[in-house]
RNA sequence: UGGGGCGUGGCCAAGCGGUAAGGCGCGGGACUUUGGCUCCCGUAUUCGGAGGUUCGAAUCCUCCCGCCCCAA
């Protein structure tokens, strides 16, 4: 089969492209490129070789100013060219295809506009779901290939009840990444492979040393990616985001104190408010059009429901009214029981046995049934 | 030159004779393919200043300095 592997230039979507080339696959690797190359590169540094090369249709990134120092913490040309070199060890074609545009468009004016709306994104859905299974998808149609491979870790399979595919959680509790994949649609799922998600992830490792992968070692990445300094407030306001500087409330309406802009803040945010206090205070709500931000005790972050909004159904058939499942609303929250009911408009509401802290709007809700994502929104 | 209150780390603040809580902030680390949270560790030899009482004071006394309020 040929079989598209996303290739990031991390250990696991290395081991993900050798494995399947070590299956007899016809494996060809393909990393995004996201960020401008210009001002990507550090000036003077050590790529003096590196060509990249534009993907079809690739248009000049719009949105995305120079950035100081490196752009971002992975997709870097460092990591195009750990990509590379990798491809080139376990003997695969390796294409770098330019999404700068498509970055742009979608991860970073979203995350943007969410913050700027009192919103707290989530970009790695984004990018997952309408990148790397939405245009890329597209691009291994165009090579002819039969799937589009991934790092996650995370399983598919087929519910032979149902014929069906199903979203599974990855072997390694520790690093599952079903949370990030929850957009998938069965169109997309017929394609996708997640040849390390049945691994954990010293296994993975482990793999990379025997294969003599130079990434072996490489640290995982953390943090949004496209963030190099770590702050993503300087870089929402790099990128536009509106400082809507405005009163900080208590939970009573007294005015307690000011702020710099709504994007500064997530709902359960205790950093950064800047406020004396006897007790620690926590963000309890963000109105972006009044430019309030509303502070209170942790206890005033409790929900028994929320509801979702954009919601997708993993099966492409929602739940019944009242169905036991268990919730996340963030990655690596530990999940808890709930009941689910779908409401028109691609919604859902979810109760909770148990109050849950911090719902923050922008962050996902994602739904399992055992092992299996049943969806999200 | 009347009466009352207050001055504790960058900020808020507890302590009111027994050898400086806590929160914010900040620095470092852990955790983490989002933000946030959380968890560690560090952050005033010192309590406006100077004396005094006491085995021992930020806590009591005296004076000084600086704020604030009420009455004039």
């Amino acid at each position: 089969m040929r079989i598209v592997v996303a290739m990031s230039g991390g250990v696991d979507s290395s081991v993900a492209a050798a494995l399947l080339a070590r299956q007899g696959h016809e494996v060809v690797g393909l990393s995004m490129q996201l960020y401008d190359a210009g001002s990507a590169l550090d000036p003077g540094a050590s790529s003096a070789e590196s060509k990249v090369e534009p993907g079809p249709g690739s248009a000049p990134a719009r949105g995305l100013g120079p950035e100081p120092r490196r752009f971002g913490t992975c997709c870097t040309i460092d990591d195009l060219h750990d990509a590379r070199r990798v491809a080139a060890r376990i003997g695969i074609p390796h294409y770098i295809v330019n999404f700068e545009r498509e970055f742009a468009d979608t991860v970073i004016s979203n995350f943007v506009s969410e913050y700027s709306a009192g919103r707290t994104p989530i970009p790695c859905v984004h990018c997952n779901g309408d990148l790397k299974f939405a245009t890329l998808v597209a691009r291994a149609e165009g090579l002819g290939a039969d799937f589009v491979a991934t790092g996650h870790y995370a399983r598919v399979d087929l519910d032979p009840a149902t014929g069906r595919y199903r979203l599974k959680r990855g072997t390694d509790s520790a690093k599952d990444q079903s949370y990030f994949l929850f957009t998938l649609d069965q169109a997309q799922l017929v394609h996708a492979m997640f040849p390390v998600g049945h691994l954990d992830k010293a296994v993975v490792r482990e793999q990379a040393r025997e294969l003599g992968l130079s990434v072996a070692d490489k640290p995982d990445s953390h943090e949004i990616c496209f963030v190099a300094d770590g702050s993503h407030t300087s870089f929402l306001e790099r990128h536009g985001a509106t400082a809507s500087a405005g009163a900080i409330h208590d939970v009573s309406g007294h005015v307690v104190g000011r702020h710099e802009g709504v994007h500064r803040f997530t709902v359960g945010q205790r950093k950064g408010l800047g406020l004396a206090s006897p007790i620690p205070l926590d963000v309890v709500g963000i109105d972006a059009a009044a430019k309030t931000v509303t502070v209170g005790p942790k206890d005033a972050l409790e929900r028994h429901e929320l509801t979702a909004s954009g919601v997708n159904w993993i099966s492409g058939v929602e739940p019944a009214a009242g169905t036991r499942v268990t919730a996340r609303i963030r990655h690596r929250h530990r999940e808890a029981a709930a009941s689910v009911d779908p409401l028109p408009g691609r919604r859902v509401r979810v109760t909770f046995d148990d109050p849950q802290s911090a719902v923050a709007p922008g962050q996902a809700v994602v739904i399992y049934d055992g092992d299996f994502v049943v969806g999200g929104g």
